[in-house]
DNA sequence: GTGTAATCGAGACGGTACGTCGAGTCTTGTG
DNA sequence: CACAAGACTCGACGTACCGTCTCGATTACAC
């Protein structure tokens, strides 16, 4: 959204972009945002509290939505990174969850993830950022640890790993935004528990679906 | 949200309420909702649409996100109440969600769910609303299917069937609020499939995550 | 307004007014209105402080400022029937006049006076209302005293009346309206025996405006 | 209300006010006062027919009532700042009462005028706004030019000037808002000369009122 | 007594304006 | 240029009041 390195031919006039107000404005935002959500909070909110212009904030992302997506991303990326290898699927699934799962669990981020996918639903360019930034990474990350999984025979060939990915990410995702049930680390585990079962290879295939 | 039967030994008085407003208003709502989403349509796009005063809207419902939930309400209901019994889980489990899946991708409801789900996020009376209509009568009958399914010996018994529902419909939930790949048929049938294998019993337990 | 007898011919059939609802309108009226001016009392407040309907205070007053001239009205006529004969102009005046300024000072008339007033601006039956009943009367009076003055001789013939009266009671409706300074007994004199210097027949006339 | 001339010591940041929009708020605010009283008038008729939005009429104008007192006072001041000296009493009177008396009747002040001391009723500082700019300057006026004849002795040192001054300005309003009969010119030389011999002292003293 | 007819209460209704708030843009002067 | 300040447009908000209406329940007179 905010590209700090520009074109590289061009030189750099007036004067620069003060690194002091992006992060103000960011903290602030984040803040706020956690606090109140997203309806909660307005632009002349950030900007008070930041100590800096609407007009600056305006000038660097284009409204609300998408500030608050710069926002909450900083801490995202948490866990995401580490690319833990344990040697078995379920201990690799365990390492890249619980620190998601945390960071979760600790502020209310389902008040504003809700806000950016209800905005996603009619902004298809907020959408693709959305999930570029939000849900493709960690999914890239899953995958890699099931292929992982696959090539030591841990998984059967025939599992659709796309959709137990969303079989895992879905389950989390479901109680996070629909709170019918507390999301637990000992849910996380019978989440795993489950989706390990239905993926490692057996003898007796399944019984298909009826059709 | 507005009880339709009264107190019963209340001797009704005043000039009753009009049944051909409340229909026009949840009819154009309804309408207008599935079209713009919950953000582009005012109050008074509503009361315009419906040939009725705003003021008796918010008599009647305190805040839009309320009217949403009885507009969309009634169409919601479509194949719930339904309780097939096809003889066998995965069965049991398409007859249930089919109905359910074909309104879902008919009309853009994605849109209206998400700006619920992120108002229940702040507002527990109304999470409480919206769990009781939208997701608790769902579940319980899939739980009833997989009690059914459990008394055939169809299901382990060591399988935590809460945790199963979430991934069921934490799946479907998943690609129709993020949007990352198509909800199709073909999907809904992998989801049941991959679940039902979960939950088989098998003669070897499920190998269980490393701690 | 509300006439109490109606043509005579017709044959009175269905339920009677009820009288105590019509003492109680207009006593709440009249409570509120002074208490908070025309525009501070809503036909709400008026029908929940006299414990009827709204219906029917509409039923019988086709407007708010009609209300309000039935309901002020019924004070107003103090001390306007009182014809006293002093003898004298000046004590003829204010015998006539002191009895209003007792009113007007003992509460807040002006008020809705004023409010009466701007109403009649821009509604000519209401304007004709609002003079036959708040303006005339008096008016009638104080020129039957002139024109007793005039049979005494305490009158000059060349002296126009009708333009006596705007001075005597414009004066008074300028300190009750605009508040510049207080409307005393003191000032009540005062324009009395102003007024009277200026009507009283001397040997040299006036000097008449250059034109 | 409106003071154009701030803190002198305070510099001046942000956006200044337009003037061009403050312009046509009073323009349009006039002009649609006098068209269709105060009553009639909606701020956003104002904002619609000056182009502008209602948000930036009430940044200036508390209330509809003083955006009245400022959209009308433009015009007021007509013929009030020249102090014509007749020299005569009667001369200076009319020299200063006829621009204004022509004022009045070329468009229907009263409508407003009628509002804006209704509203001056209820609210002390509204109140004090009108009268220093509606009543105190042409009543200062004509209190110079009574001074001026009292100097010459064309008035008697025992009148009360500030009576007087009420009986003049009470009868012309008077009629302005009551309109029991026609405020025309012929009206103001009468007062005038009515006035005029109240205050003309003679050889015999007044008659004065028997208590 | 049994219509018939107008009243009454309660309160929902359509409509209009209110005054406020937030998003996002624009216009100054200053660094 | 970036930035702070803050005025601006636009549009929606939720409320209040007006005057009308629809109920069921009363209360009279007329038959």
């Amino acid at each position: 959204m905010t590209d700090p390195t520009p074109a590289a031919g061009l030189v750099k006039r007036g004067r620069p972009r003060s690194e002091r107000s992006r992060a103000a404005i960011l903290d602030a935002a984040a803040e706020l945002l956690l606090g109140r959500g997203l309806g909660g909070v307005s632009m002349d909110d950030v900007a008070a509290a930041a100590g800096v212009s609407k007009a600056t904030i305006y000038r660097w992302w284009p409204r609300k939505e998408s500030l608050a997506l710069d926002a909450l991303y900083r801490d995202w990326a948490v866990g995401c990174d580490a690319a833990l290898d344990t040697g078995s699927l379920g201990g690799d699934l365990l390492a890249l969850l619980r620190p998601w799962y945390a960071l979760l669990t600790r502020r209310p981020y389902a008040r504003v993830i809700g806000a950016l996918i209800t905005e996603a639903q009619s902004d298809p360019a907020f959408a693709r950022e959305y999930l570029a930034r939000f849900v493709e990474p960690r999914r890239a990350r899953a995958l890699a640890i099931f292929e992982r999984a696959i090539g030591r025979g841990e998984v059967g060939l025939a599992v659709p790993v796309d959709v137990t990915l969303d079989l895992l990410y879905g389950a989390i995702y479901h109680r996070l935004l629909h709170g019918h049930a507390p999301l637990s680390e000992r849910f996380l585990e019978q989440v795993i528990d489950t989706v390990l079962v239905g993926v490692t290879p057996r003898a007796g295939g399944p019984t298909a679906v009826p059709r």
